[in-house]
Parts: C-alpha cells; structure tokens; sequence
DNA sequence: GGGTAGCACTCGCGCACGTCGAGTGCCAAT
DNA sequence: ATTGGCACTCGACGTGCGCGAGTGCTACCC
C-alpha cells in the first residue's frame, strides 16, 4: 500500500472537511478527488491514518474528521502556501502604507488580518527593550517627582514617575535631559544595561547619582514584559463559527482573548524561530482554554524580529490561507517599520 | 381593577423571568409571589398588560415575557436601588485605591464591572477636553519639528509633532515652555479656544505666533473625537448566555464592541444627564446590532462628568443589580481622579 | 364592578418508533 | 495490492401521541 497515496488522502480529507463541515467519508473522496481507486481501497488507507491517529470517526458509520496531529500533518507536509490574490496584496500594501503613526498601523494590521482570515487578529506592539531610543524627556513635577519620558523610534512614548531623595533642583534636570539625549540618542535600549556606567561617567553633570537612578529606572521599566502590549480584533469571526466549530462555549476563549499575559506568553512561547511563521495547533497549546483553537504566528520587525503577528482561530481552518496572510502582513509591517 | 397590582404582577413577571429565564404564568406567579389573588385574577391582569405592550407570550399558552417597554416600566418605576454588599463594597474600594496610574484604574475599573455584573463592561477615558492642564513640554526635534507633550490632571500624557515654518530656536522654545507653564497651569482644555488670545498676549515672548500655533495646534488636538478611548472587558460573559439570550449570533454584538467610535457615541448619546445612571433597552438603543442589549451607564469624574463607564448585556438581565455597580464604581471613580 | 372558579381549548415538548441512507469492516475474488 | 459485494451499525429525520402548562371565556359571587 502507497505511502505517498494514503498522505494524498488526508490532505483529501483535510480540504473537504475545512470545505464542507462534514465528516467525509470514502465514496465522497472517490467523486470529489481523483485519486484513481475506489472507495474500498480508500477505506483501507482511511484505517491505516486512524490507525496513526491522523483521522477519526466521530462516530460509528460517520466519515472521518482529522485529528490535531492530521493537521499537524497536513501543514507540516502536505500544504502548499497558497499565493495571495492580486486584492489582497494590494489591500494590505495600500491599508497599510496609509498608516500615520505606530497606533494606526497597528491598529491597521489587526483590522487587516481579522478581516481577511475571518480569524481572531493578535498583533503585539513592537517590544520596547529591543528599539531604539529617540529621546528622553524629564519634567519636574511638584516637589519632588520626576517625569520620565521615553520616545522610541517606533514612535512609542512611555512615561513614568519618579519619586526623588532631594527636591527637584529644575536647572540640573534641564542640563542632564540634554546631556542624556545627547549621550544616549539612538541607543538599543536592551543594551542599556551594559553601558550605563560608561553613560553615568559621559554625562557626568552635578549629580552622577540621579543619573544612574533615571537610567535604572527607565531599564527598569523597559524591562517589564507588562509593558508589552497586544492588540485583539475580530473576536466576531469566532462567534460566528461557534456552534459549528466548539464543543462547549467559546467564553473560554474570549476571556484568554482578554488576558494580555496569556497571549504575551503564547506569542512568546511560539517565537523559537522568529521569522518564519510557526504554527500551534489544537492540544499543542498547553493552554487549556485553547485546546479547540489554532493559531498561526510570525515575528516582524527589523533585524532581529521585535515582536510578532498572529491569527487565532478554530481547528477547521484553512491554514494554507491564515499562513499566506500572516506571513504577508508580517513582511509589510517589517518594511514599514524599517521605512 | 386596580392599577397598582398590575404593575406588581409586572415587577414580579420581571423578577421571575430575570431569575429562570422561562416565561412565566399565571398559576407560577401566585406560587411564588403574595399577590393576594388568585391566578384567574393575574390573567386578566397580564392580559391588560400584554394590551398596553409591556409582555408578551412567545407562542399560544407558554407564560408571558417582558417586552423592551415592559423592562423600561419596571427600571423607572419598580425596582429598587440594590443595595450593594459588604463586600462588593470593599472589592470596589480596595481593587480601585490599589491601582498605580490612570491606565490602571481603567483596567481595573473595567474588569471589576464585568466580573460584579457579569455583563461586558466598557470604560471610557477621561476625556481630555473636559480635563485640566497639568503640564506642557516642549521638544525641539531635528530642524523645524516640535514635539509637544500634554500632561493632563488625570495623569494622562498625549504627544504631537508639530512642522513648523522657520527652523527651531531652541532657546525661544525654552523660555515659551517656561511662560507657558506659568500661564497655562490648571486651564481646562475646553475653555483654552475661548482664552487663547488673552494667553498668547500673556505668555508674550518673541514669538507670538508660535504661541498661537502651538495653543491651535493642542485645541485641536483635543478636540479631535478620534482621541477619546474606550476599554472593554468581560466579552466571555456575552458568550456564556448566548444561546440562551440572542436569537441569532453575538457576532454583530461583538463587531459593535470593536468598534471604538460606535461605543463612543453610545455613550455620548446616553449623557444627558451626566452624574445619573442612565440606561438604554433594546430597540432603544437604535444601533441594529445592539437591540436585543441593554446598557446601563454613569458618567464620572469631578465637576461636570469628564467620561462614562457602563454595563452592556442582554435585555433579560438584573437591572438593579448592574445600576448598583455602575453607579457605585462611578462615583469611587470620580473620587479617585479627584485625590 | 371587581374577583373567582371551572372548563374547554391550544400548543409546545418530549418520547417512542420506524425508515432511510451514509459509511464502515471484512471477505473472497482478481 | 486492489476491488466488488455484502451485512451491519448508527445517526438523522419524520410521524404520531400523550402530557401538562397556560390561556380565554363564561357563569357566578360578594
């Protein structure tokens, strides 16, 4: 019995089944596929992939439906990546070129995706500890609070306050704000760690003290993976196939949907290559609340990627499309980010 | 026939339904109600009722069920204000005292809403129209760029990049910041239009008209709509009663939901009065995809009410309960931002 | 006139039952 | 290795039926 021939017919199976909804059964292959057997001989390769646990029958006398690993299968092995149609890839360039700030592109891009998968879009914002710095503001507040203000060259701007040992002296605070952007303009900021003592000593100023403090604190708090963010659009496309596609309720899935840990950690967790698009599938997260669902990932960014792209959605999904769309978006926003 | 029992049959017909979620007739409500009568006399009082619009009957003898007019009866004129508990009252107060910045009190305001009402919640940000200047800063950047960032009493910090005609001179900018400040300390951003040239002669300087550019420039910006957010939370709690309490999908409810500008005007639409809970049933709401919802809102903040936080969720849901967090978390809102 | 009891009637729901057809597994034949 | 044939399984679907909840109406009572 054919090796080739029985991955022919998952891959058979897979499509139908993403097409139609429905377990599909042998005599169905036979008409909608050319496989060049019959039906009786498919029910031999069907035993043999259930046999693997590629294919199940959800019951006795029902056709076949594919497993996680099928899947796993039919992505790793048997998909092609589909091509984008001429629309699309004029839709993604024009929508997001259009852009106006990093908010509207990544609000753009989520739109994009959720759209055009009719999945749920994931976009992290470009993580902080890896761009770089643009400009530092400090701005004396009240007695003795500091303002903090970080510019990115994404285009991020992050404040936080600073509570001060000594009153705000507003005229040394003036000279170490220009002497620091002078010193740190364009640093990386995950290498501030490195260079802040070189830093402390090149600004010098009357006090090498509150320097140090600005600087760890801004390490600090560029640090703190809270201050990633992602952002979540079309949890509409998943109600829509609910009924069909989840067993029980999809609250599980909204509510990990809100969590911004979670995702931050599966996007994370899916990042071990960081520019190809890597796939979850099924069981495979060990998120319990995702168990049912997919998802398709793709760092973007320059260089090393900064963050990543992603769509999650049901199992009975059309991977070869969610793949073309992630990876195409991903490419875009590398470009723009760049640009 | 006396009008006052009827409308307790209503109330009660409201309670139960809100309770079981079974319509509910006339033998059920002597049961479970001391209405005094018997269920003969209940059905020639429901058959008024579902005469004046307020129930109807799903189909020919199944028990009668609220109509949106009917739930409206029974907010204005029979449900008591639900006392909160104890410790509802304490989560509130200790969950809000506990938040570190303005995007924390957000999300935790938001989350509180939806995990006390289980109802999806929706937190609009202070607006910055309404909400006090604290801070201006004022940043050369390269050749004729000037970032200007906007500090607001909430905490709130917003950024723009202005062009300008001549190059920058930096030391013309710093004493502009320096006057400006003085001047602009505490100045409520809508009154700033109304102001503005008495400031402009104020802040004087070299450079007058970069005065009243800059003073354009931050009207404008605030007064763009598109500057005012709104957080959401709690979607699984739609998805939980969704079989139950949509006829259709919740999809359509969800696409409303991320929808910034939808929401947006919802709430702008619901503030007549500012302080008062106010709430929106059904096809009251005339936005198509959220007339089988309900949403309670509260503006907050000092003064006059700055944003708006509320509930959505399904028309068959425990009216005094979600008015009794909404408001409740409103006003320890308005008493945080004022601290 | 408002409240009540009784009664005939309606109709959705759940259940049992029978039929149909898709699909399977196995076996003997090629 | 492939195939045709065949018996078997089992879910989906339609039908018929009884139950019970609930109604509206009418006659009656205070």
């Amino acid at each position: 019995m054919s090796e080739d021939r029985r991955l022919d017919v998952l891959r058979a199976i897979v499509e139908d089944y993403v097409a139609t909804r429905e377990p599909v059964g042998s005599r169905a292959l036979t008409e909608r596929h050319d496989l060049g057997v019959s039906p009786a001989t498919i029910r031999n390769d069907m035993a043999a992939l259930e046999e693997a646990g590629l294919i199940v029958a959800p019951h006795t006398s029902a056709g076949r439906v594919p497993t996680d690993k099928g899947y796993r299968t039919f992505v790793d092995r048997l998909s092609d990546v589909r091509a984008l149609s001429q629309a699309e890839r004029r839709a993604i360039a024009s929508l997001l070129t259009g852009a106006v700030d990093l908010d509207d592109v990544v609000d753009r891009a989520v739109r994009l995706i959720a759209q055009l998968t009719h999945q749920v879009a994931v976009v992290q914002y470009p993580s902080l500890r890896r761009s770089a710095l643009r400009h530092v503001e400090l701005v004396g507040v009240g007695e003795r609070h500091l303002l903090v203000v970080i510019i990115t060259a994404t285009g991020r701007v992050e404040q936080r306050t600073l509570e001060l040992a000594d009153p705000v002296d507003h005229e040394a605070v003036a000279r170490l704000r220009l002497r620091l952007n002078v010193a740190a303009a364009g640093l990386r900021l995950a290498d501030l760690d490195q260079v802040r003592e070189d830093l402390v000593e090149q600004v010098g100023g009357d006090d090498p003290a509150l320097v140090r403090t600005v600087l760890t604190l801004i390490a600090e708090t560029l640090s703190q993976e809270s201050e990633e963010r992602v952002v979540v659009a079309g949890t509409a496309n998943l109600a829509r196939s609910a009924r069909a596609d989840f067993a029980h309720s999809i609250s599980p899935v909204l509510e990990a949907l809100e969590e911004q840990v979670v995702l931050l950690k599966l996007l994370a967790e899916m990042a071990e290559d960081e520019t190809a698009v890597s796939v979850r599938i099924g069981r495979e997260n060990r998120y319990e609340p995702l168990v049912e669902t997919s998802i398709v990932s793709s760092g973007y960014g320059d260089g090393a990627a900064v963050a990543r792209v992603g769509a999650l959605g049901p199992l009975r999904q059309d991977y070869p499309g969610t793949i073309a769309v992630v990876r195409s978006v991903a490419r875009y926003l590398t470009r723009i980010l760049a640009g």
